[in-house]
Parts: structure tokens; C-alpha cells; sequence
DNA sequence: TTTTGAGTTGTTCGA
DNA sequence: GTCGAACAACTCAAA
């Protein structure tokens, strides 16, 4: 009799290094490939998100053959049909470890269906890497990475030679249909495209990464956040080429971000949602309101924000640089709950992970794992200047300032005919603002508690 | 236990 | 316009 092993697709849409794929392919004669539309995931995913996942379905689909199996409905149901169907002894995954994913395996196996876990969405999974005095976690960055290179990566897994999967019945191939909002242009998805553009990047932008990675306006970054967000590509196989100098480095560094992220987030589920620093839920916050909406719409009056925060919703992805920059600016300039700007990324980010995109908003927020001794207030316009020097990147998305050439463009303000296409005036005075910020600082500051006494 | 060194991504000021 | 120092002085990691 023929034996079968179901594997159950999630964040690891590829076939190539996968370690869970490899391992029902060991099991059993034939495998059962399935992914799961579940209704919480598609309610939860922005529209830009979900038509990239539609997309990198069926990549996958073409890479097994056209028998992926797309089924809509509750996992705990679904598994258990497919197991009866195909009379399947075993259920693979690669293993999770952010908040829903856990809770999500746990309810599955607590309903009796065994999950045998092999790899998983990180190089080194969460978890592992601790403190060798006391056996805790890392929080801060620089430590955890010296630790995370010591502890080391396996090399990527072998491609599977050939793929026997058994045949899927049409009305178990549901193939959703998510289209983009009009006007929108996203990244091509799927592992295939993954690939290519990693070895894009190898060949013209690693050897400049340290550099080039901050400058907004070129095309500078790997772009591989989306690929690995639906694990179309491992961070293993990213890892792998990467040799001792400075950029490599760097690049490296970016790769062990992501895991750092993981592992604290792993450790403190709460903090998808609540403060990591818990007397950062004290301070004064406003309420959001026009300004909120300025800043969600790209009209803020800073061109660098406005520039990337148009950029998200042209293209479900924002440059690393200005993710910072706009964050600040609502943190910092509007303060503004680092909550909101965390869901309206996650509403409109392709790349979205829960770990990377929550710990990212509170670093800037200053609850977060950021260990510097200062708070941070980042200058927008200075950042412009900066990390946008000749203005190409403002221009591209603020069609209002297009007539302004080189750096002028960051100050529309000082030109005189900055505002003649109705570009927005400035809705807060920075200095004035980081001023405020500080103040509000001070605050929590001083009604921190005692410590206790013995 | 105590001490020492160090920390992604910054800004502003003044020479 | 450029560059180095000051900012304000915290918390974590490791010796």
C-alpha cells in the first residue's frame, strides 16, 4: 500500500532548501501538498499582501507539478479530511514561533493531529541562542549576534531530485483570486524569482551593500524582505556566499536582525502588541487624528516622509531608511501610539512579519531593544539631506515637487515656487516637536519606580 | 558581587 | 560647509 505524509505549507513557499519537504518526501511514497486559506490569515492581510501570496501559490503550484492542493477553511478540519482521504500517516511543517503560529500548532495538535516539525522560517530558530553566564536571552542586539555567529547555521539543504506527489481532485484546488488595488505595481513573487533576484544582487549590489543599503533613492537593498516573509527563499541560503568583509558583513547583520527579532519576540509574546519597555505605555500620547491621516495619506508637508510613505502605498514596500524616518516622525513629531504606525504597516507591507515589523516600530519608539543612551529624535529633513542627497528618491514619489532639482527638493519651504503644485505645508515644526518629545520623556523618567528596598 | 566596557541606523552646536 | 565634541548619563553583558 502506498504510504503518504501530508505537508502542510505556511511561510516556506519554495521546494529548493527545505528541510520539512525533504522529510515527508523520506516518509512517504507520495506527498500531500497543501495550503490552508485560513480565514483569520486573509482577513489580517492587506490587499498588496495578498495578491503577492496569491502569486506565490502558484509558483509553487508550477514547482509541484499543478497538484498544490488550496483549501479554504479550519486547518484542524482540513488536515484531518486529508488525512482520512489519502489515509496519510504524518503531517509536516516547518516549525513557528511568533504568537499566532504557536498558539495556531499548539490547537492542532491538541486536537490530535501529530506535527513533525523539521527546520524552520530562521537560520537559527528562536530560542536557541542565550546568554552562556545564566542561560537567559540576549536584549541587546550586538551580544546576541557574536553569540548567533558562534552557534552557527547548517549549509542549505539539498533539492529535492524528483517530488512524487499525489494527484489533486479540482475541487480541492482553490486558487483564490486577490487582485491588486488599482494603480499598484508590486514585486514579481515565488521562489524562482527570489533566486533571481539574490543573484542580482550578488553580482551588483553586495560588494557596495554597507554603503549603498542606506541610500533611499537607489536600488541599493537585497529586497529579499517579501521573499523570506513567505519563506520563497531560507536566510541559509542567503548566509551561505557570505564572506568576512565589511559588507558582507553588514549584509549578514541585516539577515541576524530579522532572527534577533524572532528570538525576542519569541520570548515576549506580549509584545506584538505591548510595550517591550512597560513604562513607555505611560507617556502622553495624543489621539489620532488629521495629522494621523496626513501621515497615512503622504501629506505631512516633509517631503522625505511624504515621499516614503507614498512609496508604501505604491508598491507594499518602503526602503529600510525611511521605514525609521516615518516612524519617528509619527512617534516623535505627532506622538502618535507606535501601534498605529505598526498596524498601517501591516496593512500595507507585503514584507510584513509580525517580529521584524513590531520590533522595528518600537526601537523607534524608544521601547524597544535599542540600546543607546540617548532618545533618539530623528530630523527629517536632515535625513533627506542625507540618505537623499540628490532628491531622486522624493521626486519619484512627490509629483508635487517634481520641478525642484538636486537637494532643494527636501525644503520646498526655501524655494520660491515650492508650493506652486499645492504640495502641503508643514503640519508640525519639527524643532518644536522634539522639544515636546523630550519633555513627555522626562516625564515617564521621573515617575520611574523605586527600586525595592530590602 | 562589583566593575568595566560598550551599545545599528542621531542631532546640534560651535570652531 | 565640514568636522569633532557634546549631548546626558542608561542598561546590559561579561570579566
Amino acid at each position: 500500500m502506498t504510504s503518504r505524509s501530508v505537508l502542510w505549507f505556511r511561510r516556506d513557499l519554495r521546494i529548493g532548501d527545505h528541510p520539512a519537504l525533504n522529510a515527508a518526501i523520506e516518509q512517504g511514497d507520495e506527498i500531500v501538498p497543501v495550503f490552508i486559506l485560513d480565514p483569520k490569515l486573509i482577513k489580517s492581510g492587506g490587499s498588496k499582501r495578498l495578491a503577492y501570496l496569491g502569486q506565490s501559490l502558484r509558483e509553487l503550484d508550477n514547482s509541484l507539478g499543478n497538484k498544490l492542493q488550496v483549501i479554504a477553511g479550519d486547518q484542524i478540519e482540513v488536515l484531518h479530511e486529508l488525512k482520512k482521504k489519502y489515509n496519510a500517516n504524518s503531517v509536516h511543517i516547518s516549525a513557528e514561533y511568533e504568537p499566532y503560529g504557536l498558539a495556531r500548532d499548539a490547537k492542532v495538535e491538541a486536537a490530535g493531529i501529530e506535527l513533525t516539525r523539521t527546520g524552520s522560517p530562521y537560520a537559527v530558530a528562536p530560542g536557541r541562542v542565550r546568554k552562556p553566564s545564566d542561560d537567559t536571552p540576549y536584549k541587546v542586539y550586538t551580544p546576541f549576534y557574536r553569540a548567533w555567529c558562534v552557534h552557527g547555521w547548517r549549509a542549505p539543504a539539498p533539492t529535492p531530485k524528483a517530488i512524487p506527489v499525489v494527484d489533486a481532485d479540482s475541487a480541492n484546488r482553490n486558487f483564490p483570486d486577490w487582485k491588486l488595488p488599482e494603480g499598484v505595481r508590486i514585486t514579481s513573487a515565488g521562489e524562482a524569482a527570489a533566486l533571481e533576484r539574490f543573484k542580482h544582487f550578488q553580482k551588483n549590489g553586495l560588494a557596495n551593500y554597507d554603503e549603498a543599503r542606506n541610500l533611499a533613492g537607489i536600488d541599493g537593498t537585497s529586497k529579499m524582505s517579501a521573499h523570506l516573509k513567505f519563506g520563497e527563499i531560507h536566510p541559509r541560503t542567503l548566509l551561505a556566499p557570505l564572506g568576512d568583509s565589511k559588507a558582507h558583513d553588514v549584509y549578514r547583520k541585516e539577515i541576524a536582525w530579522r532572527e534577533f527579532y524572532a528570538d525576542v519576540l519569541f520570548h515576549n509574546q506580549h509584545t506584538e502588541t505591548d510595550y517591550y519597555a512597560p513604562q513607555f505605555a505611560k507617556m502622553r500620547y495624543d489621539k489620532p487624528a488629521d495629522q494621523f491621516k496626513a501621515w497615512c495619506e503622504g501629506k505631512t508637508g516633509y517631503p522625505f516622509v511624504d515621499a516614503a510613505m507614498r512609496q508604501l502605498l505604491k508598491e507594499g514596500w518602503m526602503h529600510n531608511r525611511t521605514r525609521m524616518v516615518v516612524a519617528s516622525f509619527l512617534v516623535k513629531d505627532l506622538h502618535l501610539e507606535w501601534q498605529l504606525g505598526e498596524r498601517f504597516f501591516r496593512e500595507h507591507l507585503i514584507d510584513y512579519d509580525v517580529a521584524s515589523n513590531a520590533h522595528g516600530w518600537q526601537w523607534t519608539a524608544g521601547s524597544g531593544t535599542d540600546a543607546s543612551p540617548y532618545y533618539r529624535v530623528f530630523n527629517p529633513i536632515e535625513q533627506g539631506k542625507r540618505f537623499d542627497e540628490n532628491g531622486d528618491y522624493v521626486r519619484r514619489y512627490v509629483p508635487e515637487l517634481s520641478h525642484i532639482s538636486g537637494v532643494a527638493v527636501q525644503e520646498p519651504w526655501e524655494h520660491p515656487d515650492g508650493y506652486k503644485n499645492n504640495y502641503p505645508k508643514r503640519i508640525v515644526d519639527h524643532a518644536l516637536e522634539r522639544v515636546e518629545s523630550l519633555a513627555r520623556l522626562d516625564e515617564i523618567k521621573a515617575s520611574k519606580p523605586l527600586p525595592p528596598t530590602k
